[in-house]
DNA sequence: GAAGTATTGGACTGTCAAGTCCACTTGGGG
DNA sequence: CCCCAAGTGGACTTGACAGTCCAATACTTC
């Protein structure tokens, strides 16, 4: 850890740096991208971000951290709804418009920070970690809502529904981003979604409203 | 593309280095692993890398095409059995405990390669993508196998249910990865099966027998 | 307004890795 | 035995990058 900014102006250059790491980070790779980048685009010069960190794997334990913010930020509404059926399709249908938009690239940032430094750095891997047991947890409570409003049956088991539920949208993510291609994510989510749906409260297989249907 | 190697000699040095390189990569990841560490491994000279392949990125093909091959070759047999439901759980299991061998350490190495090369060298990407189609269809050919035995009930969509479970393997392998406990994978390829159990010939939801009770 | 602390600028250094070059060896065919 | 192409060895060049250093500037506090 770097020197804690004591003043505002200390406070926002630092935010500056980590957010234009992050950008870095996200379009060149972590090992591709430069100290020089980083400065480039916050702007910063060389000694600031030594001022602020340690180094450039401390300066990249912060990015983690901020890309965990960033990834469940921009779902926090949506986690909001996840204690109803129709908030948890919302959900999907939100993951894989954000997908679309970006024409099936980059898959999910904090995979990405995982495969490229996590492995070989265990305070960031520990970071990256806290970001999917936050993302699971919410999924958890949303599940775990729907059974105490009678919504799923009351002997679904919300940890695991969660877990699978969080692995499958993971994996659609990776075979997204290997094809370019976010059908590979909806047919993941879809599959999520239909385990869900055989806990859901009065369904009968064969007759069981899976909420769309296989979309290809 | 360096030079196609002519002579038995050659060929062997050839794969020497694709061997190396690919060991290499695994263990320090693709930027971090150097041609003189790949060199000192193989063994092979600087020139010998130069002479069979145009630079890094080019080896870094042969090494993704080599990772396809390691990856796929290693379920080979059990693929083969994947036209059953006995089959397919022997594959699960078979998957956690490869995981429970290296801690939870590694992930999956077509992933890996995709985040750190795959993302920004299309080339790489695409030798990656083939890997995971490949992989889809081995299990979707055992899908369809179930199908045609009557194992799973005939309106059961063969093509969503090998995506989905493909996402659901590889998002459980990013999890436990993320987490070095292979209890996540277990839990990502219970939901898997519990999936294709819907479909299962015979299955009445509440008495469905899924293989296994969610192990954790 | 002076002293002290936080913050900033950017040149400099050492290291390491990719890619080049050329001389050398090996081995099979004439 | 000689030739020649395939294969091999490793020193060398070049560039990029992480990390260091020190002086300069902006605040804050009294």
């Amino acid at each position: 850890m770097g020197a804690a900014p004591t003043t505002e102006r200390g406070r926002s250059t630092r935010q500056r740096i980590v957010a234009a790491a992050r950008e870095v980070v996200a379009e060149k790779g972590a090992s591709a991208a430069s100290l020089d980048d980083v400065g480039a685009r916050a702007p910063a010069s060389r000694s600031q971000l030594y001022h602020y960190f340690d180094d450039k794997n401390d300066l990249l334990k912060a990015v983690a951290e901020a890309t965990n913010e960033m990834v469940l930020g921009e779902q926090q509404e949506l986690f909001a709804g996840l204690g109803t059926w129709e908030g948890l399709v919302r959900w999907t249908d939100a993951l894989v418009a954000i997908q679309e938009r970006h024409g099936g690239e980059g898959g999910c940032p904090i995979a990405n920070l995982l495969s490229q430094v996590g492995e070989h750095h265990d305070q960031i891997r520990v970071v990256l970690t806290s970001g999917y047991d936050r993302w699971e947890e919410h999924i958890r409570a949303g599940l775990t809502a729907m059974i105490a409003s009678g919504e799923l049956r009351p002997d679904t088991d919300a940890d695991w529904l969660a877990t699978s539920t969080l692995a499958s949208l993971q994996g659609g993510l990776v075979l997204t981003q290997a094809r370019r291609d976010p059908r590979s994510l909806r047919r993941a989510l879809d599959g999520a979604l239909a385990l869900v749906a055989t806990y859901r409260s009065g369904e009968r297989l064969g007759d069981t409203d899976r909420g769309r249907p296989p979309a290809v």
